[in-house]
DNA sequence: AAATCGGGGTC
DNA sequence: GACCCAGATTT
């Protein structure tokens, strides 16, 4: 692309940015001067999740952290709390332990500083470091993606090539603007499955409409099998009061939960072995089974058989405790067979 | 480079 | 059910 044509690019996506990007909480303050704190809590708030989600989350986040001392001296606990059921909770720790660190330190001056930050990578450090700081840093993420893809007509974007095409086509006289641009053409118009192309500004320069098949690039990415990974849990107490753990390593770590014990559903008497380890360890003695509760998460699938069971450790207040879905859907199964009793 | 990490929206 | 979402971190 010639240099006429990239700065004709640049003003037709930056005219139609003023006139149709999205009006986001998070975007108050001067251009290229946002407040670090808003931008950054927005920033990893929406890695991996869409705005309209992300919406409801920044609010709450905000009314209870209102300022990052107030989240570097909030226990762990009410952080995930505010991030319940928002998913990838290494999200939150991780926005926990880098505001310790800004609390002392301050905020980043550079994209080096918010890079070293734990939770911001190469995306977040550009985005954050072009919204704060003005510095003429490229993001790349889904949307850049799929529109930089689109726009040259490449079915295989890797990586580093999105980059490169990102880095050369940002207006470095408006980066903050311009992150934001391709991020809202890629959410409103040039969309996964039926991109609006007679309303997009680049379409004069785009090879992907020109080919009549837009959608065809990128190339769809293959996905993993969804694996089926099944557990027995068990309700002591009510769904008020109950036993809870907190959970560790990766998947929903930190957040509290139901004991559960996981078995081969291929090996037969695994399930009530299962229940008795369960309970052998608690300890506790089994009761009569609950119900069945499914979860569907991106990468697998899981079932647990919910028993109720007595004795244990004592009961905690359920309502304060950071609880995954999965949780919630068990302590519910418990609520409706107790309302039933009742109607 | 490939796996892992949630939960929900959209078609 | 497939595919995706303002990705980061670990293996």
């Amino acid at each position: 692309m010639s240099a006429d044509q990239t700065a004709d690019l640049r003003t037709a996506l930056l005219a139609w940015f003023d006139r149709q990007g999205r009006d986001l909480p998070w975007r108050q303050g001067p251009e290229g001067r946002r407040d670090p704190y808003r931008a950054w809590v927005a920033e990893v708030l929406l890695q991996q999740t869409q705005v309209a989600r992300g919406l409801g989350y920044y609010h709450n986040f905000l009314t209870a952290f209102p300022s990052v001392q107030d989240l570097a001296a909030a226990p762990l606990d009410d952080v995930l709390k505010a991030w319940e059921g928002c998913g990838y909770y290494a999200r939150a720790r991780n926005l926990h332990r880098a505001a310790q660190v800004i609390a002392q330190q301050g905020f980043p001056e550079a994209y080096g500083g918010w890079l070293a930050l734990p939770g911001v990578g190469p995306y977040t450090a550009a985005a954050l470091s072009s919204l704060t700081l003005n510095e003429a840093c490229a993001v790349n993420d889904g949307n850049v993606r799929r529109v930089l893809a689109r726009l040259h007509a490449e079915p295989q974007p890797t990586p580093r090539w999105v980059q490169a095409q990102a880095d050369a086509l940002l207006d470095p006289a408006r980066p903050g603007a311009w992150n934001e641009a391709v991020m809202d053409l890629g959410a409103t118009i040039c969309t996964p499955k039926s991109p609006q192309c007679g309303a997009c500004p680049l379409s004069p320069w785009c090879a992907g409409r020109a080919s009549a098949q837009p959608t065809a690039y990128p190339a769809p990415k293959a996905r993993p099998v969804v694996q089926e990974v099944r557990a027995v849990a068990v309700l002591i107490g009510t769904p008020q009061q109950a036993v809870l753990e907190q959970r560790a390593g990766g998947l929903l770590g930190g957040l509290w939960g139901l004991p559960t014990q996981p078995y081969d559903p291929a090996r037969p008497g695994a399930q009530a072995q299962a229940l008795r380890d369960l309970c052998a360890r608690l300890p506790a003695t089994p009761g009569p089974l609950l119900g069945e509760v499914t979860h569907a998460m991106t990468h697998r699938r899981v079932i647990w058989q919910v028993y109720a069971a007595t004795g244990g450790p004592h009961p905690t207040d359920v309502r304060g405790a950071p609880l995954s879905r999965l949780d919630h859907k068990a302590l519910s199964l418990a609520q409706a067979r107790a309302d039933s009793l009742f109607t």
